[in-house]
DNA sequence: ATTTCCTTTATGTCTGGACATAATAATTAT
DNA sequence: ATAATTATTATGTCCAGACATAAAGGAAAT
């Protein structure tokens, strides 16, 4: 007879709720009642329920009690890779383009997104990656020099600012968005795509303890997808 | 003096590889180490760097040690709500509408894509879902019936066929895609567009062991952000 | 009836110890 | 030199027991 493991637990609690046994919006038997029945510690029972919890298929609360989460807004993880890396999977050759480099004050509607004094300087960076040639996406960077000094000393001719800021500064915080949008004339020009066409848009804005570190605007064109299965 | 929790650790730990005391792709001291210097037992040191390993900042290999993730391939957490909850959370009134239901031999696309025998049946619905009385998601829903006979004599008029199916069916396995599109006729006739113009799509595939349950593709229009913070 | 205080209870976390296991490093046999 | 075997080591997991803590429920005071 093997041991009880949390595995085995957090497997028989699973089965237990798909054939109903423990009705979506009710309580489950407490730890030491479980502990007690699959013989094994409250430790073990423990880490089965808290990880189940963290998937989002159970609910718990002190005192209360554990219940079965009768809508399990199951929360999907995505793994949001380094440009590169995701080019080099599919087997593809990466290559990287810088398009365009300029310090400037920052604008108005960066400002505002990222909550900037009005007298602030960013870098702003085009960039074109490349799989086997045919545009991949379309990079939109911003940087803020008060926050990251030396980005203004930093070569992107040949690496991507964001491999470079995964390196050289660390970050706390992050906001990650998805839309569907049009490409505009520039847009289309870089992706290779007729103006108008659906670009999915991915932005992602960055922080360190509060300080904003950088804003970028992703474009990807033509057929991409974001998988993910869990 | 307070005890060391393992969010303590966490955060000393972070703090260390954010300044560099620990550099990226670098072995860091074992567990045993650490817990003598943090003053804790080896459990709570454990919890910590496993719970970091779990967010892709360390890496950890049984015998060689624990390094810190070079490329910290973070990944991003969403939450997939029910479209219900996801209108009702903005403060707009939710309203479902079933537009049309039939049952019908499974299309060449969909066998594919749930592997499906060539004399499959499949239940197809049409839906909308409102905001304020506004479009705000179009979805084609496609369920197996040899995996869910009782589909057959559900009601769809009043309740989508999600919610239907997250309370009366279990699933294993979720596959999810995002994706940016063009609405045709059809769609921009539901969502109020033009023809042309962008819609984000989501694509979710869900099996229970191996069976295919449902597919479904979920169609959002102008504005439509899909978002996350970690 | 409403508020305040206290008790109870289930989860949350820590400890210190133990054995299991995977992977490396060292050793021995071919 | 190369392959097979054996130690060594850091992580993985388990246990039993302890105390902390949030929150529900009831009791007492207003």
């Amino acid at each position: 007879m093997e041991k009880t493991t949390f595995r085995d637990v957090k497997q028989t609690v699973l089965t237990r709720i798909r054939d109903k046994t423990w009705a979506p919006d009710t309580f489950i038997p407490n730890e030491v009642a479980l502990a007690a029945e699959f013989g094994c510690s409250r430790s073990t029972v423990n880490r089965a329920m808290r990880e189940l919890a963290e998937e989002g298929i159970l609910d718990r609360k002190r005192k209360a009690g554990t219940r079965v989460n009768a809508t399990p807004v199951r929360n999907a993880k995505f793994v949001i890779p380094l440009v590169r890396d995701e080019v080099e999977a599919t087997g593809a050759a990466y290559r990287y383009a810088l398009v365009s480099r300029e310090v400037l004050p920052a604008p108005p509607w960066l400002r505002a997104r990222l909550s900037l004094g009005d007298k602030s300087r960013v870098l702003h960076l085009n960039c074109l990656h490349f799989a086997n040639n045919a545009p991949f996406q379309f990079e939109d960077r911003w940087i803020n020099i008060a926050t990251v000094p030396m980005v203004e000393q930093a070569d992107f001719s040949a690496r991507g600012p964001n491999e470079w800021l995964l390196s050289q500064v660390p970050f706390t915080d992050v906001e990650l968005s998805f839309s569907a949008n049009t490409a505009d004339a520039q847009l289309a020009d870089f992706l290779a795509l007729s103006p108008g066409e659906p670009v999915f848009t991915a932005e992602r804005t960055t922080w360190l303890n509060d300080n904003p570190v950088t804003f970028a605007r992703l474009s990807f064109g033509r057929g991409y997808r974001m998988t993910t299965r869990y």
